[in-house]
DNA sequence: GTACGAGGTGTACGGCGTACACCTGCTGCG
DNA sequence: CGCAGCAGGTGTACGCCGTACACCTCGTAC
């Protein structure tokens, strides 16, 4: 279509136009069927070509997800700390609803990516500029669970696994704590077993119980007073 | 080490052998390590033999799954609801923690197993015999969504996508019906959009806000009150 | 003893991710 | 102008994957 000189004149790839093709491509083709191969071929390009913008398939996956996530709106400022939460989070569904392996390819990645973490970031700052404790936002946080979109859980989390990524070096952490405040809050109170300020431990046991018995909670409340979805 | 008569003796495959080796393989080496070579390899077979016993590595991975929760065990008869839905949530959460694959696995499936389909019916079963309505427990179901296991979602849903599966012919909906009553009393109470008893179709928007206002309800419950988790 | 079928084997194919060496054409600098 | 450098596209190749298909080898039933 927009050749120009010669041979090769099609406007030269970028790290934009693979994310954006590969998104499209996983919205026609489904996610299982996305290879380097048919996304170069797509681009009308060779395979290797894409390695030049990309690292490897995971972080296209990762590039992918970013960019959905980084399209969530935030909620006006100076909005209640109910309704900016919920707002955020149905934005977030809403950004996500039009690619239904999002949330898989999301479940997938080994640790958070950046638009993740500042989406965690800012709920969080939402219940803490709220008035939340820091205590209550953590339990909260792991309550909202895969409902905030499905990453909340292992964000620090040190439990072993076979396919556990190596722990992150300590300029890495700081940085990371630099960038995301919020987040960096809740860690230093929950995942530091030893000389935080807090001391406890995250226990995720406690925190499924907490989450499933607020739940069970409104169910009861809900049947006692005959509730019912028409009104 | 068993070896008996000659060449080949060791006992021989069969298809639970084959699960039980793959689900203690994907324990070791992690899911995304695990393929229908190093399996063989494994059992001390070549990777084509597996093929006897499954039929390709989708439904090894259904059977992995399945023998995973279908190793849930019940709440006592007799329970009331509220227990009997904590128990029953809190034994799948403890039978998946061991397989940290278990989950990721359950939400790459495209329709539910056998086992993931008996435990949903067993909960909603739980909540209709607690004397919730269908409609409450349809709703409650939702809002339970991944902490059930993670498999609530879509069971007869009807929304497209690249990766969905044919639907079922009407023969196997009705058998489907015959061996899990209660699902298949939400699915009719809920799914259809005409001629139902009850006429309303099910609308996730819907479903995703009623879920997330319980949980708001709850936090705002929590910090209204100064809820602390010290107690 | 012979036919049969269940179950293990061997070979082969097409697709995958990607390492590595290469080429090409634009840029800036003498 | 000439030419070095380099960003970005190319071609080839390797080792892995799932699995189709034809084959072989037993234990068993008749």
């Amino acid at each position: 279509m927009a050749q120009q000189t010669g041979t090769t004149g099609r406007t030269p790839l970028n790290r934009d136009r693979v994310l954006g093709a590969a998104v499209a491509l996983a919205d026609g083709i489904g996610i299982e069927a996305l290879s380097m191969r048919r996304l170069a071929q797509e681009l009308g390009v060779v395979p290797m070509a894409l390695y030049k913008h990309v690292a490897n398939k995971d972080q296209l996956l990762d590039g992918m997800l970013d960019l959905i996530v980084g399209a969530i709106v935030p909620p006006a400022p100076g909005t209640d700390w109910r309704s900016a939460v919920r707002q955020r989070v149905l934005a977030a569904r809403s950004a996500l609803l039009g690619h239904p392996w999002a949330a898989q390819v999301l479940q997938s990645r080994a640790r958070p990516t950046p638009a993740v973490l500042a989406h965690t970031d800012a709920v969080i700052g939402i219940f803490r500029s709220g008035g939340f404790s820091v205590d209550l936002t953590h339990h909260v946080m792991h309550a909202l669970g895969s409902r905030l979109l499905g990453f909340t859980q292992e964000l620090f989390d040190d439990s072993a696994g076979p396919a556990t990524p190596p722990a992150l070096p300590p300029a890495a952490l700081r940085e990371l704590a630099a960038r995301y405040p919020y987040v960096a809050e809740l860690a230093a109170g929950a995942t530091h077993d030893q000389g935080s300020v807090v001391g406890r431990g995250c226990d995720d046991q406690f925190e499924f119980e907490f989450a499933l018995d607020l739940l069970l909670d409104g169910f009861d409340r809900l049947h006692r007073q005959g509730w019912t979805s028409g009104g």
